[in-house]
DNA sequence: CTGTTAGCGCTTTCAT
DNA sequence: ATGAAAGCGCTAACAG
């Protein structure tokens, strides 16, 4: 491996001088930076980044820590987290927890060895409370993105989700819905909590009885199941709509519907929270609260980079950005 | 920061033997080791791995090189990567090149100075040679993914493009289908290259005649402008189907119609390669050739660390992975 | 079973 | 404008 040393020796200069000409720092004259540049031309060098985190205390990358790729709201966000990464000058290093404790710490464990600069931390639940104290120990920055954790403070960029589940909901009833199933995330999850309350909140504003019957937990991630829904399905007086608290749930209802010959939206209307990305633009289908996901992910990374180079420790900042609601034509009309 | 040496003086032992109490290596008594393990958990020790990193020259780190995880096919690709570098005791560097040379050249620069252990490589194109001979040079490992690039030899994972071209074109030829156009991504890239020989093959087979109006280049990514498609529709004698060569052609292209109420697959049949993730889940509509995505990530992924450990450096391997034909609504009996 | 020494490739600090 | 020395946190190699 070629270093400064046999830079600095073919251009009879010392490592410092090359340093500097990699660095651009000090002043160097012209005619030396030029020698220096040729020859590290010649040789193919190419810095040692290991090295130079290792005296400069800094990596240059950035975590990003979601729950699945796969799901077009988290690839949305990557992507934004992503390319603000790379403006910024820093890489991004990819995990994914399923939603799952266990897997989130060892990638925190993998984290904090590595001596990234800060983390972008989609939190599996409530129970990510240890991880991020832990984080917190260690002085790495983190943002907190579309779910809270409480007892953490720190910057954050969440969606509104209350509001998104009120609109969701309140579209349902004005299509003339009063039996309205929510299928939500685990309680252990704020976004699930926060769309529990706008569901119930909708109901109330609109003199509909919550029904607790209506209301089940299945769990963000992917239905395994068809049969899962039965106890909705079974009801003595089955819901004429689902809302589903996230896409990958929706679609999971959607597929068993199918494969139980209940037809969307002429038997039930569905509607989601999160779009589903190439799906809605195929086929505009499902009625959904779009959150910016992508902006979830550039704004989190530009908040965590400049905490980063501020080294602040309070002052938290809060984005919170809006979601979409956009009516298509999974839910319809009753009667 | 804590080091071993914090450690060691508190244990009243060398930094030596707390290394090897890391690393689980060389005789210890247990009853040091176990002095040792304890004040790391008091003290929240935690390995620097860039120093471990710079001294035994690898990093754990692998790079994945996609040209945009949005896209469902490198979605699930990077998923697969993902399993499979953890499993392995690996780290994920993620970057998009979005199908642009220059983007790509910024992440080889990159990849050089981070001195990954490895690169899974889904190259731009034929012009990512220049990128590879310079991983090369640097003797840094990579397995080209999904796409090959001539003057390169390496390990690789693959589809079989031109057989799932043939496949689908005949697929419609057996619709009743003769006027068929191919919308394809950029030659410059294997797989363009090889579904378009792919169609050729089928039309011969059947004795269509091949009509050169009937194929266009538009580019892996998603089409910016319905008005594209104008060359093909306002021919005199237009298609009554369209093969795409990738997934987004195809949702551009379904989109593309929409806008022209142009229905699918009533006015024209769509056949595309790669599925779509979630909106084939959601509503099985696209007739598609579907390639093993997750596979090739994680096959890949193994091959890499494989040739990493093993220092070799010939020998390529090379894995083919099937495509399996899934026809479903977008593909319609003619006449 | 444990310790000493040297050095990975770079930058910081202090000289000149 | 340039250089020498020291050290970032760790492990390889050798010694005992």
């Amino acid at each position: 491996m070629i270093t400064i040393y046999d830079i600095a020796k073919r251009a009879n200069v010392s490592a410092m001088t090359v340093s500097r000409v990699i660095n651009n720092s000090g002043r160097i004259s012209e005619k030396t930076k030029a020698k220096v540049k040729k020859i590290m031309e010649e040789l193919n060098y190419v810095p040692n980044s290991t090295a130079r985190s290792l005296v400069k205390q800094e990596t240059k990358t950035l975590s990003l820590l979601i729950t699945d790729v796969t799901n077009p709201f988290y690839t949305t966000l990557a992507r934004g987290a992503e390319d603000a990464a790379m403006q910024l000058g820093y890489k991004l290093l990819l995990g994914n927890s399923d939603e799952n404790l266990v897997k989130e710490k060892e990638y925190v464990d993998i984290i904090l060895s590595t001596r990234v600069d800060g983390v972008l931390f989609a939190p599996a639940g409530d129970g990510s409370l240890d991880h991020l104290q832990s984080l917190q120990r260690h002085r790495i920055p983190f943002v907190l993105l579309d779910r809270e954790v409480p007892g953490i403070e720190s910057d954050m960029v969440v969606g509104e989700s209350k509001e998104g589940a009120r609109q969701l909901v309140g579209h349902l009833i004005k299509l003339g819905h009063k039996r309205i199933a929510l299928v939500n995330g685990s309680s252990t999850i704020s976004t699930a909590r926060q769309r529990f309350t706008g569901y119930w909140e909708a109901l109330k504003l609109n003199d509909i009885p919550f029904d607790e019957r209506l209301v089940m937990e299945l769990g963000y991630k992917q239905l395994e199941d068809a049969s899962q829904l039965d106890p909705l399905l079974q009801l003595e007086a089955p819901p004429t709509a689902i809302f589903a608290a996230n896409n990958f749930l929706a679609v999971g209802i959607v597929a068993a519907l199918r494969s139980k010959r209940i037809r969307v939206p002429d038997h039930m209307s569905i509607a989601c929270f999160d779009d589903l990305g190439l799906a809605s633009l195929l086929n505009p289908f499902l009625t959904v609260a779009s959150q910016p996901a992508y902006q979830f992910g550039f704004l989190g990374t530009q908040l965590l980079v400049e905490r980063i180079q501020q080294k602040l420790d309070s002052n938290w900042r809060k984005i919170i950005l809006p979601s979409e609601l956009i009516a298509r034509e999974s839910t319809r009309q009753l009667g």
